[in-house]
RNA sequence: GCGCCCGUAGCUCAGCUGGAUAGAGCAACGGCCUUCUAAGCCGUGGGUCGCAGGUUCGAAUCCUGCCGGGCGCGCCA
């Protein structure tokens, strides 16, 4: 706000200087106002003369002394100003003005840190889409936490979210699943059985089938078909899934069945139309798509021989539905392991006359387990990975999920069970979600002691002139921005590092002064000054799907 | 071989899309609880930002080429 408020001017002053002639017009933008790593490079910092010497051929030091001139007037908001350096003008801002955020973040209260930017566009995040054909790998747990959070952000920078699941419950996958199935149960009624070369291995199909032979006894013996066990493994699968995201506190709005594609003629649609632009052609009886149109190495197919679509038309068509559906921004979160499908999707739908600019995709890098200081190796085929339920189990959803959004999804995130189940202070959540149960603390003793901290508006705000408070107050300003800033970038991850920034100033302000003293005024003003941390804690974990605990 | 991602302190990672003297946590060492929660705080040490060039007022950040790690490169999804 802040910020904002100092850019204004700025944009003025910029006006001003062409109107006296000292740069042109085309020197406009481009220009950065941030605020400085060093303090003593004062509270916001920018190269503006520095971007327009480069552009004017001026020399940058003088255009700063020029910008600072005609600044001089805005004596009520900023303090003091200087030329520094190279030629970056750096704005020193009165305690007054910081001190005016706190009655703002009091009274919006949980709408801090929302903003219209989004405004009600309709945006739609694609994440886990796995298909039922087991529980939900740590892999998964990444990606479902990272999608939620990043639907989370979107909807607080003021975007109409939809969180969207995809998935396919026909086709090869789902077929072994069902084999695999019936042979674990055939092998309980102790009849030969032969299990799929690729078969699932896990433990849960056993389970499946025990549950089959529970509810059905021998009855499906002799049936070749493997519909009814796959049918019976997609449910308790789809069930298991569901009961997992539920615990980490994620629910879809929208569950798309590729299935419903094919229905609904939407793959024959597709095919139709790159046919009547010339982009498929026929070859050794499949069905390709001219996707060296788009730059890409090769063709692909699209259809097999088989007569059997490859993954690549319904995704598609499933992307063209999304666009029909008229969302003006389409989010997918993906594995790493799935980034080659991208370019394929994307020249389709390019293709389809779509506009692929709307669609972004989040790539999260693989989870690397360590346990006792060994790697522990994934795969969903073979038995030997760790649930997003066993790891909920051992470190509970809000370990799981701060872990999670720890890091940029670019980098390969090591999840370190032993020191993540170990629940010592080793911990970040907790330092975190400690400063919160602290302030709320606080806020508990002021109550037993019948300390009132009063009306907002007459707050004496301007008892908060330590350093640590004008700190405190400048953080808790840029919360807006940064919300804004991290759901443009898709990076829920600016978030976890702001609040474990805040909450390291709010743990050693703590320790060094007293909210609740003598003095009472002081302690009123300090009183609203803990109200405001308690407000962005609380609305930043819930940001992230962390629960805010009163106590700890 | 080709495409994408990564390489920053002993370890795990940030670095706000090009800014000024590169940061945090963990690990190590030394201190702080009759006063709002010690799951906390204070202090100390630790760097050729993988390497080499280039772009410019200015590079961890952008470009090129190497080196190292990961993920892909199917008529599997």
């Amino acid at each position: 706000m802040i910020r904002q408020r100092l850019q204004e001017r700025l944009d003025r002053c910029f006006v001003q200087g062409v109107k006296q002639g000292w740069w042109s017009e085309a020197a406009a933008g481009g220009y950065a106002l941030e605020v400085p790593k060093r303090e003593d490079h004062g509270d916001f910092s920018t190269n503006m003369a520095l971007v327009i010497a480069g552009k004017e051929k001026k020399k940058p030091r003088e255009v700063a002394s020029r910008l600072k001139e005609l600044l001089a007037a805005e004596t009520g908001f900023i303090d003091r100003m200087e030329v520094a350096g190279p030629g970056f003008l750096n704005f020193f801002l009165p305690a007054a003005t910081w001190q005016s955020v706190l009655p703002e973040i009091c009274q919006r209260d949980v709408a801090y840190g929302l903003s219209e930017m989004g405004g009600k566009r309709k945006v739609l995040v694609e994440f886990v889409s796995a298909n039922p054909t087991g529980p939900l790998s740590v892999g998964h747990g990444r990606q479902a936490v990272l999608g939620d959070a990043i639907a989370r952000l979107l909807t607080a920078a003021g975007f109409a979210t939809t969180r969207e699941y995809y998935y396919n419950d026909a086709g090869r996958q789902m077929r072994v699943l069902g084999e695999s199935t019936r042979a674990r149960y055939l092998e309980l009624l102790g009849l030969p059985a032969s299990f799929p070369e690729d078969g699932y291995q896990g433990e849960y199909i056993i389970d499946i089938a025990r549950e089959l032979r529970t509810e059905k006894g021998d009855a499906l013996k002799d049936v070749v078909e493997v519909t009814p066990f796959k049918e019976k493994a997609e449910q308790v699968i789809f069930k298991d899934i569901n009961s997992t995201l539920a615990r980490l506190d994620i629910r879809f709005d929208n569950y798309y069945n590729e299935h419903t594609l094919y229905e609904e003629g939407k793959i024959d649609d597709v095919v139709a139309a790159l046919r009547e632009k010339g982009l498929v052609y026929e070859q050794d009886g499949a069905v390709w798509f001219r996707t060296t149109e788009f730059g890409m190495d090769k063709d692909r197919v699209i259809i097999k021989n088989t007569g059997e679509p490859t993954y690549r038309l319904p995704d598609i068509a499933y992307h063209r539905e999304k666009f029909r559906r008229g969302f003006d921004w389409m989010v997918n979160v993906f594995g790493s392991d799935h980034i080659a499908t991208v370019p394929d999707v994307l020249a389709g739908v390019r293709a389809l006359g779509c506009d692929d600019s709307k669609v972004t995709v989040v790539i999260h890098q693989f989870v690397t387990l360590v346990r006792e200081g060994k790697q522990v190796k994934m795969s969903t085929r073979k038995a030997n990975f760790v649930t997003v339920d066993e790891l909920l189990d051992e470190v509970g959803p809000d370990v799981a999920r701060f872990f999670f959004l720890m890091r940029r999804a670019d980098s390969q995130l090591e999840f370190d069970l032993d020191l993540a189940t170990k629940q010592s202070q080793e911990n970040p959540v907790y330092y975190v979600q400690y400063a919160h149960a602290r302030l709320c603390s606080i806020r508990k003793q002021a109550a037993a002691k019948a300390v009132d901290r009063g009306e907002l508006a007459a707050a004496p705000l301007h008892r908060l002139d330590l350093p640590e408070e004008i700190e405190l107050l400048k953080a808790m300003a840029a919360y807006p921005e940064l919300v804004e800033g991290a759901a443009l970038a898709l990076e829920p991850h600016r978030v976890v590092f702001f609040l474990q920034d805040l909450a390291g100033k709010f743990h050693s302000y703590y320790n060094k002064h007293r909210v609740i003293s003598e003095d009472e005024e002081l302690s009123r003003a300090r009183l609203w000054l803990a109200e405001s941390l308690r407000v962005i804690f609380r609305n930043g974990l819930e940001l992230i799907g962390v629960t805010a605990p009163e106590t700890m």
